[in-house]
DNA sequence: GAGAGGGTTCGAAAGCCTTCGAACCAGGAT
DNA sequence: ATCCTGGTTCGAAGGCTTTCGAACCCTCTC
């Protein structure tokens, strides 16, 4: 298994990464990759099928939000944190901050 | 012309201000507004008709991040910083700051 | 080599988004 | 009253999203 495609740091455009955010369950999977170093898909826990889990990993990852590598028979992914900060300065943290206040309830 | 409705502070929800943010149209709409205290939509200057703009207002409007209000023949646009401070500390500012880098170009 | 586990890809269904022009409405000016 | 101006609403077209199950592919284990 071979690990995807990633954008650069400087390919990185702001609709797309706040498209990438704007959908419950992928909010829900950064929030789980916050705090966490690296999580399997498996451990995210979100409430979809394995083909859809799939396919808002491939958003999240094509908008540079996530970087996900092939480690034997499982992918790890986690948050591109620095790159992030480094196009957005603050745009995780507020996102993920304000992530506390009423999102869950719709997540359902 | 009335004064159309708008949420309330507390019914603002993230998903729905992320993913209005999320179109390039609607983001210099934003940047247009920010330092501006207030605009009519026809100063706004977004490259699309009349019914197209309405529509995008619509949108900021019903996600909680502009205010309209009607003023004699036009309708008068402005940001809800504070009430998006309030709820979403420093989401505006890192998204505004966001907007310089590289977005100008795709929004043709 | 055969299987099992973890993910991806394919194809399809349903719904939403963006966009436009045409028609309409409401205030102000003539 | 009539018209002009600035915006909204309607209806429609086209594209993109979200979602799923089925089939497939890798890698590790037996």
């Amino acid at each position: 298994m071979r690990t995807p495609p990633h954008p650069a740091q400087d390919e990185l455009e702001l609709p797309q990464v706040l498209h990438a955010l704007s959908d419950p369950v992928r909010l829900e999977i950064v929030r789980a990759l916050d705090g966490a170093s690296e999580l399997a898909c498996s451990c995210l826990g979100a409430p979809v099928s394995k083909s859809t889990l799939s396919h808002h990993l491939k958003v999240l990852r094509d908008a540079g939000i996530t970087w996900t590598r092939a480690e034997g028979t499982q992918r790890l992914v986690s948050l591109r944190t620095d790159d992030l900060e480094a196009c957005f300065p603050g745009l995780l943290r507020s996102v993920l901050s304000g992530l506390g206040r009423g999102v869950a309830r719709q997540v359902v």
